[in-house]
RNA sequence: AGGCGCGUAGCUCAGUUGGUUAGAGCGCUACCUUGACAUGGUAGAGGUCGUUGGUUCGACUCCAAUCGCGCCUACCA
């Protein structure tokens, strides 16, 4: 096996060991197990690329999934990616725009043929990018939304529902994308306050007697009123009610009518125009009053659409004579609002333009303005779905964590609409319905299923729907149709319901409401048990990251480190708007003037699970992943001490591969090995317990502590004394080296979920002398804390060893002495067990405190001049002798008898108030007692010394 | 307008049933290249836990009010 090298390359191995772990099938479920574990990736867009929030939500599956399987649980981490209509369509659309083509040129079917053949070039994108995460998916069944088993499952969900009259056609207003020519679900709206404009319009009676003054923030949709309503309790116009207006422009009259719903009399003029064909209020209201004549008897009952597909101005219709004023025909519709404006200004009927901040709605793919039109579109009738998907949320079947997104999800389901899932794009699901010329629909598998079920003749004409399905209706039921749905597949029984998805907040409505409504309606049960909801991954200030801002990293970035130009030349290309480019350069040169170094994926995953506190967005900062790189170091530099030391050594370790198997010999531990055996008894509960409750940032630190803080700056630097001691007896040694080992082979399996790269890489090389023989860690069970291993007065032992340490260190550190300097120590104060302890860890003592020699002084000794430390009631002093400067000390001594003095008086205080002692728990109050006699002691016993030292 | 969340060291964050001297990492200061590691070691400085009240023997922790910030939902044409 080759040497270890100084530092810690990661690169050298991640790659590496992953394509190992692949090729040996790894990854896939195993067959035994007596429970069974499943995660659901949230199916990245095929056009997609990695960004900050797949490594974090990776990170965090793959944690799990990893610490399920080496629990020993039968685990399936489903992998897949989505077909992102919208999205996809857009990216091909580019690509022929390029070429100066449109996707009509080349019709549906040269269309979709091209997708495909990018989605063949480019789709494997983004998996290889989880691939280089580390995540453990299973890719031997990886699904995609359009392929044929889950179109299968989407044709046959539509037609069930369908059948249960569940799904309908109708015409309604939706969110229209003028630009996408397609419509959208409430959710792909965006809508953002921008500024603008406030317009206050005459519209003069028909009898002549003055007008009326409307407030709109759009003018341009006059052209389509059919009304103009007041609030029937406003004083003002009640007496209107009822009475015609001339509609400017259009030559049309129109009622004013009463609607106390929707008019605010307080707001603007109180004197609203309805435009039910290009406002959801406005239709709403024309809902309530499309009865009455003077609306009725309108052109189209008053539903006045007045825009192409591209919001511009239509022509009217052959029959509809006049209706739209054709000079504005053809006119887009800002351009169309510019000219009413004027023209209405031209007849003095523009009583004045306000200021005024509005939201403006725009699709969240196009930034496009959202157009309210009226069109054909297909519906899920959603509250019958809505009803047991609330109840499995109430009834505890499913949970959130954390537990107040649930309120999230209930308001969201209490208030939900019926979804419009047609698509009027390409790409997708095509919808399987049928028309014949007189409009009847035909429901059905395919053209010849709906022929034979409705004894249609081969040549009846029939014509299908153009439109396909929403996206998010065959991410709907990700959960199943990934398993084989409906066929009752082996998968399927294993592995639905799910354990938990792991997802960001900003899709529980788009996809989590969603899966669990199909989940029950087409398995009769959850889709999971458990929703963990994590933040939102942002920069170092705070900030979301954008293209547009500038400031997104890449994962992979972080990874393998990117040049500074390379870097800017990333952030500032094909942006939507260039003139940033020269801020992003600057903000970039600022931030990484180095580029950014390379940190591998270990600390990237590290630094995730290690931000991950439940239910808060996360700031990346550079300086924590920096410090985890670190780590994985410190990991690795520990390791080649460990292995420097038992390579080729007798470890006590039956079976192991040392060469030195003779019968068990005899072994000898010392309380520094009781004593991090339990420390790491402890650790591994604590990790458990902590993934086990989501809390990854625990789990990192308790690691990280373990690792850092007690092997390595204790547990190591004591076995240097035993191992390099040529008095030390072979059975000491021995069982330093097997605890030292063991701990690792132990350590490096409890961080291997966060960590699979380096900790593979290194226990390849520690297990065989561990005595642990495998093919890989990730198949080796997660350690279990052994009960028996907590030694309580091991840990009580080296409390004293390292209070005597770091007190002589602390000495050393604020008297300015080398700390390699060896200096005498005297005991003073000491009690047997003192004495004992002082005997039997001599070599520790003088190892880690650099100890010169270790006296203890009787009762009736005369203490010379010194510095002071204090291990519970026993002094350790080190001689003043050329050693120490009087006044230092005597400082020193003030300040610490200052904090103790302090100590004392709040306590007295408390122990002092008899309502704290008659009303506090007697526990309390005895540990408050024992803390004053303690604090006591220390504080005389100082006191003396300050007053020895003054006296000199 | 309604809902959720957040204000703890210069920065990023822990602190789970109210009882610690309020912790960690990064940064900072001083010293140290000792055979695992300078991506390191040792010691140290730094906080009236947003503010004000209340409950309590005792509040970072519970309650109320208030200020500041963020997000989500619905919006006034």
């Amino acid at each position: 096996m080759r040497s270890m090298e100084k530092t810690y390359d990661p690169h050298a191995i991640e790659q590496r060991w992953y394509q190992t772990w692949e090729a040996r099938g790894y990854f896939a479920p195993g067959q035994s197990g007596d429970a069974s574990y499943c995660i659901m990736i949230p199916p990245p867009n095929v056009t997609g690329n990695l960004h900050m929030g797949h490594g974090f939500n990776n990170t965090i599956m793959d944690t799990l999934i990893r610490y399920h399987r080496m629990k020993g649980d039968k685990t399936l981490w489903q992998a897949g990616a989505d077909h992102a209509g919208i999205a996809t369509q857009m990216v091909v659309e580019r690509q022929l725009e390029a070429e100066n083509k449109k996707r009509h040129d080349l019709g549906r079917e040269k269309f979709i043929e091209r997708i495909w053949e990018w989605k063949r070039e480019s789709g494997g994108n983004i998996s290889r990018q989880l691939r280089r995460l580390g995540s453990s998916l299973d890719w031997q069944h990886e699904r995609f939304t359009m392929d044929e088993g889950l179109s299968e499952a989407v044709k046959e969900v539509f037609i069930r529902l369908y059948e249960e009259g569940l799904i309908y056609r109708g015409k309604r207003l939706v969110n229209w994308d003028p630009k996408l020519h397609t419509a959208v679900s409430d959710l792909e709206v965006l809508s953002e306050e921008e500024n603008g404009h406030m317009w206050h319009m005459r519209y003069p009676l028909s009898n002549g007697q003055g007008h009326l003054t409307v407030a709109t923030t759009r003018p341009e949709t006059m052209l389509g009123d059919c009304a103009v309503a007041v609030n029937p309790g406003d004083e003002r116009y009640r007496h209107m009610i009822g009475e015609l207006l001339e509609l400017p422009l259009t030559g049309r009259r129109i009622p004013i009518i009463a609607d106390e719903e929707h008019v605010d009399p307080e707001f603007g003029t109180g004197c609203v125009k309805i435009t039910p064909a290009h406002d959801f209020n406005d239709y709403a209201v024309w809902q309530r009053h499309r009865d009455e004549v003077t609306i009725s008897a309108q052109a189209h009952g008053g539903l006045i659409n007045i825009f192409t597909i591209d919001a511009a101005v239509r022509e009217n219709e052959a029959d509809e004579g006049a209706l739209i004023p054709e000079r504005y025909s053809g006119m887009d519709r800002y351009e169309a609002r510019k000219q009413i404006v004027a023209d209405l200004q031209e007849q003095g009927l523009l009583e004045k333009i306000d200021e005024h901040k509005l939201m403006v709605p725009r699709g969240d793919r196009s930034g496009a303005v959202i157009e309210p039109f009226l069109t054909d579109q297909w519906y899920v009738k959603i509250a019958p779905l809505a009803k047991p998907a609330i109840e499995a949320v109430e009834s505890g079947r499913i949970r959130f964590v954390p537990d107040n997104w649930k309120n999230t999800y209930y308001e969201w389901m209490r208030n939900i609409q019926d979804w419009c899932i047609s698509r009027q794009i390409w790409w997708g699901h095509r919808i399987p319905a049928w028309y014949d010329e007189q409009g009847n629909v035909y429901v059905g598998r395919s053209e010849a299923e709906v022929r034979r079920q409705h004894n249609l003749a081969d040549d009846y004409p029939l014509r299908r729907d153009e439109d396909v399905l929403d996206t998010w209706f065959s991410s709907a039921l990700w959960p199943f149709s990934t398993l084989g749905w409906p066929e009752q597949t082996e998968r399927l029984q294993a592995f639905y319901p799910t354990s938990v998805l792991v997802t960001g907040f900003d899709i529980i409505f788009f996809w989590v409401a969603r899966m669990i409504m199909m989940g029950l309606k087409f398995m009769d049960d959850v889709p999971f048990h458990e929703v963990y909801v994590h933040g939102l991954v942002r920069d170092s200030h705070g900030e979301k990251m954008s293209k547009s801002k500038g400031n997104v990293l890449d994962p992979t970035d972080l990874i393998d480190g990117i040049e500074l130009e390379r870097l800017i030349e990333k952030r500032t290309s094909g942006m939507m708007q260039p003139q940033l480019a020269k801020k992003i350069e600057q903000q970039t040169r600022k931030e990484f003037p180095d580029g950014i170094p390379s940190f591998g994926t270990d600390a990237l995953r590290f630094t995730f699970a290690a931000l991950a506190a439940t239910g808060r967005d996360i700031k990346f900062d550079l300086g924590r992943i920096e410090g985890y790189r670190n780590f994985c170091n410190k990991l690795w530099n520990a390791t080649r001490y460990v292995m420097m030391n038992v390579e080729g050594q007798d470890c006590g370790v039956s079976g192991a591969k040392t060469g030195h198997s003779e019968p068990p010999a005899k072994l000898e531990r010392s309380v520094a090995d009781h004593w991090i055996l339990s420390r790491l008894q402890k650790t591994k509960q604590a990790v458990a317990d902590a993934i086990e409750g989501y809390r990854f940032d625990h789990a990192a630190q308790a690691i990280y502590e373990f690792t850092w803080n007690e092997y390595c700056d204790w547990y190591l630097e004591l076995s240097k004394p035993v191992l390099n001691d040529d008095n030390a007896s072979q059975a000491a040694k021995r069982g330093t080296r097997r605890t030292l080992v063991r701990v690792l082979e132990n350590l490096l399996r409890l961080t291997h979920p966060i960590m699979p790269f380096i900790t593979e890489e290194i226990w390849q090389r520690v297990a065989p002398i561990a005595g642990v023989s495998g093919e890989t860690i990730m198949n080796q069970p997660f350690p279990t804390q052994r009960e028996s291993l907590i030694n309580e007065a091991a840990e009580i032992e080296m409390a004293w060893v390292m209070r005597f340490i770091l007190g002589i260190r602390k000495i050393k550190g604020e008297m300015n002495i080398a700390p390699g300097k060896p200096v005498p120590v005297l005991l003073a104060n000491a009690s047997d067990n003192d004495q004992a302890l002082a005997e039997r860890h001599r070599h520790f003592l003088d190892f880690l405190a650099r100890t010169e020699s270790i006296e203890v002084l009787a009762a009736d000794d005369q203490e010379p001049e010194s510095a002071t430390a204090l291990v519970g009631e026993m002094k350790v002093l080190i001689p003043l002798a050329g050693l120490i400067d009087k006044e230092a000390e005597i400082k020193r001594l003030e300040k610490e008898i200052g904090r103790l003095r302090n100590d004392a008086d709040r306590t007295e205080k408390k122990l002092s108030n008899p309502k704290f002692v008659d009303k506090a728990p007697e526990a309390v109050v005895q540990k408050e007692r024992d803390k004053l006699a303690e604090t006591q002691k220390a504080l005389e016993s100082l006191q003396t010394q300050l007053v020895k030292i003054q006296n000199l």
